[in-house]
DNA sequence: CCCATACTTTGACCCAGATCAAGAGCCCCT
DNA sequence: AGGGGCTCTTGATCTGGGTCAAAGTATGGG
């Protein structure tokens, strides 16, 4: 399976992330070859760290199940979500060695790595990666700076309801709707985790989530199963433009 | 002047720092060639918008001279500032056709710029190019997430320390300082545009300034020329790791 | 089965920063 | 000089979300 070159494969590989976003079908077979080469996988326990904010960082990878988080902490213990990895983000920076933030498993999470040194030689062989590479971190750049807008100006209500968008939005199991059309998902974060994605305390968080349930907006089984009865109403709760991107 | 391809030059041009910048000493003198070929300038004044969100952008570009601010918006007017272009900052997105915020210039403003397509091409036939704009959006990512923290976690008197900081740190004038130590430079942002920058609005951004002043953390000459006696102390009150960086 | 631990909800109260309002300083134009 | 825009400052008041407190709910271990 992992050694399968064919066109088909790049497309629709799950397997290994790195190789489908970051390679895709524009590189030479000879280049995939190399980068199943050097891949190794790690495989970490919810709420495991991968590695901490400062720590050498010898690898680049991405996650290829589960999620883990970015996080900034300041030294009297605030801290700030700054990134959501989910299956096929890219984390680490070719060209540097230390971590800039901490990186925590928040579910069970396994992720395909390379270690640096020959990844940059191999990046240096392949211009395709360096270009790919950039359009990922373009695309999180997009992200960042929208976020930016959800933690300045947004109210506590829109916060919730864009982090919720974010994750109906990026989360594999959207592709299952309901046979009513809800779209259905599971929340892969506790209260706090997404306190602190959203600069708010976790308090606040659960009082949102209960008002937005009581207004109909979602609704709840247990603490994380959430039901969208109609996405566009939570993007107008979420406060943006209405275009309704994939919900339209 | 803007032919020197002389690697003296390629350190120290602050004519066209694409050309610093982007693609430094390690492409061949064809290719800088190239690049002055296809490269013009546009000059915008005060104000003036450089590109609506949205709109068609044909063009990437850097900041030669001037400020120009990345902002988003929200239909009911809340607006957003996502990035400060300052001189050789890069604006533009290889593989995108539009603009994903407003792009305003806040003073007189010189851009370097270059239409997509033959910087494309240039690109594709220049691996150095796009491994160098790899190297400045992961340095553009980092700093949009190390401006989630100030967004979401900061109390409004460390955000404007914070902004001070970041001013002082980028600012060209920072290198002039006074025969005392003092570091002195000018707000370059009004205090409506540092309040969309920060999250504030502008009478809390107005009150914090004047009580930073009042505890000698700064002082002021005039509503924009600031001079900061103990950088250290900027910092403490900005709730950054102690280290200091240019200023330890 | 019961307890411990971690997560979540809800209530009561408070405060940092928003909002509303009034001037003050400044620059440019006529 | 005098006005008309700006930008900026400062005061008074209000409020969204933080803080503190307590109780409810899973889940897993002994």
């Amino acid at each position: 399976m992992l050694n399968d070159r064919s066109p088909a494969f790049s497309q629709d590989c799950n397997e290994c992330p790195i190789r489908h976003r970051a390679v895709c079908a524009r590189c030479e077979t000879d280049e995939l070859a190399r980068l199943d080469e050097i891949k190794y996988y790690r495989r970490f326990e919810a709420g495991q760290t991968v590695i901490w904010s400062g720590d050498r960082m010898d690898f680049v990878g991405s996650v290829v199940s589960g999620i883990a988080t970015l996080t900034q902490t300041m030294e009297d213990g605030r801290t700030q979500m700054v990134g959501l990895l989910l299956p096929s983000d890219f984390v680490g920076r070719p060209g540097r060695n230390a971590a800039a933030y901490d990186v925590t498993a928040t579910t069970d999470l396994v992720m395909c790595c390379f270690r640096k040194t020959p990844f940059e030689d191999l990046m240096n062989r392949t211009p395709h990666i360096a270009q790919r590479l950039l359009e990922m971190t373009l695309d999180e750049l997009d992200a960042a700076r929208e976020w930016m807008l959800v933690l300045g100006r947004k109210t506590a209500r829109e916060k919730i309801a864009s982090l919720l968008s974010i994750i109906a939005r990026r989360d594999a199991s959207i592709n299952l709707r309901s046979a009513t059309g809800d779209v259905v998902f599971d929340l892969p974060l506790t209260r706090e985790a997404m306190a602190d994605y959203l600069g708010l305390t976790l308090e606040t968080v659960s009082r949102q989530i209960s008002a937005l349930r009581k207004d109909g907006v979602i609704a709840l089984e247990g603490k994380r199963h959430v039901t969208v009865p109609d996405m566009t109403r939570l993007l107008e709760e979420a406060g943006d433009d209405a275009d309704g991107g994939v919900f339209a």
